[in-house]
DNA sequence: GTCTATATATTGATAGAC
DNA sequence: GTCTATCAATATATAGAC
C-alpha cells in the first residue's frame, strides 16, 4: 500500500507507543512493531537510526498528548479545585488509559528505564514535570505559595502509588476508592485561606 | 572451588536477587548471574529447570527477608504508632535498600512483571500482602475496625508512589520530605479514639 | 554435582536491489 | 522510500564428559 513518508513515520511511532505500553520497552522488538504496523523492520532505519530514537519519539508524542489533555482540563473546569479533581478523576474506572491493566503510561516506563536505560529515564521522567507544572499552578491559585510545588509532587506521587498497587492486584475498585480519598484530601486543602 | 549443593543453590539465588533488583528481571541473563556468582550457567539447570524458577526462589527469599524485618520492627517498637512510623522510616536516607537508585524492591518487580509475565506478577504482588497484613494489625490496634485494611493499603500505596517519583528524579530529598508528611498523617490518625 | 561445548531462536542493526 | 536478505551478538536451554 502506498503511504507518504511522514505517515509511515507516524505509524511506526503510534504502534511503538502502544506496544511499549502494553509489553514494555525492552520486550517490544523491531519485528513485533513491524508486524503490527505492516512496515518491514528494515524500513525503520530510514526514519530512526536506533531503537532509542523510536523511544524518544514516543516520549515526545506522549508529552504532546498529555499537554493537550491538560489544556482541555484547564478550559473545562473554572476553579483550581475542580481542575485538581479532574486530575484525580483520571484514576477512576480502571484508569482512562488502562492503568489497572498496564500501569501508568509514564510511571511504568520511568520505572523500567530506571534500571538499565538511565539516560532515557530522564527524558521519560520529564513527562512527570508536565503534570507537576500544571498541578502546581492549581495549588498556587488556591493560595499556597512556595508550598505549591510540594503539594503538586505529593499529589502526583500518591496517584502513582495508587496506580502501582491497583496494577499489582489487577484491582480497579482500589482506584475508585482511593480517588474518593484523594478528593476528600483536596477538598480539605481547598479551604486554605 | 568446592561447595556443597545447597550452598551453590543459595549463591545463585543471592546473586540473582541482587541483579534482578539492579538490572530488572528480563535484563538479567544467565551469563551475567553465572559470571557474578562464579557458577557456570550450564550448572543452573541442575537446580532450576527454567529462569522463572529462579525468579520464584528469589521472590520467596524476599518474602522471608521482609517477614524477618517486620518481626524485628514488631519487637522493637512498643506502640502501633511507633511501628507504623518505623515503616515510614524505611523511606528515609535514600531508602534502606536503595529505593531512590533502583526503585522499590517489590514495586519495581511487580511493575515489570505486570507487562509480559502476568503469572509471575501475582507471586511478586503477594509480597505486598506481607506488608499490608502487618500494617493492618497496627491500624486495628489503633482502633480502626473494618477500615484497618483500607488504611494499610493506602499507606503502602503512598509509600510506593513516593518511591516511584524519587526514583524517577533520582531525588533522595523527596523521600525524606514525604516521609515527614506521612508521619504527620499517621500522628493525626493515631488520635482516633 | 560440576564443567565445557553447543543447539536453537531472537535480538538490534546493515547492505543493497528496486 | 520500500523491501528482502542477512549479519553478528546474545538469549535460554541442552548434551554429555568428568
Amino acid at each position: 500500500m502506498y503511504r507518504k513518508g511522514q505517515e509511515t513515520r507516524d505509524l511506526i511511532i503510534d504502534t511503538a507507543d502502544r506496544l511499549f505500553y502494553e509489553r514494555g520497552y525492552d520486550h517490544t522488538s523491531f519485528r513485533s512493531i513491524a508486524q503490527e504496523a505492516g512496515v518491514p523492520s528494515g524500513n525503520f532505519y530510514h526514519y530512526f537510526k536506533a531503537k532509542e530514537n523510536i523511544l524518544e519519539a514516543v516520549i515526545e508524542r506522549r508529552r504532546a498528548m498529555i499537554q493537550a489533555q491538560l489544556d482541555i482540563w484547564q478550559q473545562e473546569n473554572p476553579t483550581p479545585l475542580a481542575r485538581l479533581k479532574r486530575f484525580v478523576q483520571m484514576l477512576r474506572n480502571g484508569g482512562e488509559d488502562g492503568a489497572f491493566e498496564y500501569g501508568c503510561l509514564v510511571g511504568s516506563l520511568t520505572t523500567e528505564l530506571g534500571k538499565e536505560h538511565k539516560e532515557q529515564q530522564q527524558k521519560a521522567s520529564s513527562l512527570f514535570d508536565t503534570f507537576i507544572d500544571w498541578l502546581e499552578k492549581q495549588f498556587a491559585e488556591l493560595g499556597y505559595g512556595d508550598e505549591s510545588r510540594d503539594y503538586a509532587k505529593r499529589l502526583l506521587a500518591y496517584a502513582q502509588g495508587i496506580s502501582v498497587v491497583s496494577h499489582a492486584y489487577r484491582d480497579p475498585a482500589f482506584l475508585n476508592k482511593e480517588a474518593d480519598a484523594l478528593d476528600h484530601w483536596l477538598a480539605s486543602l481547598a479551604v486554605h485561606s
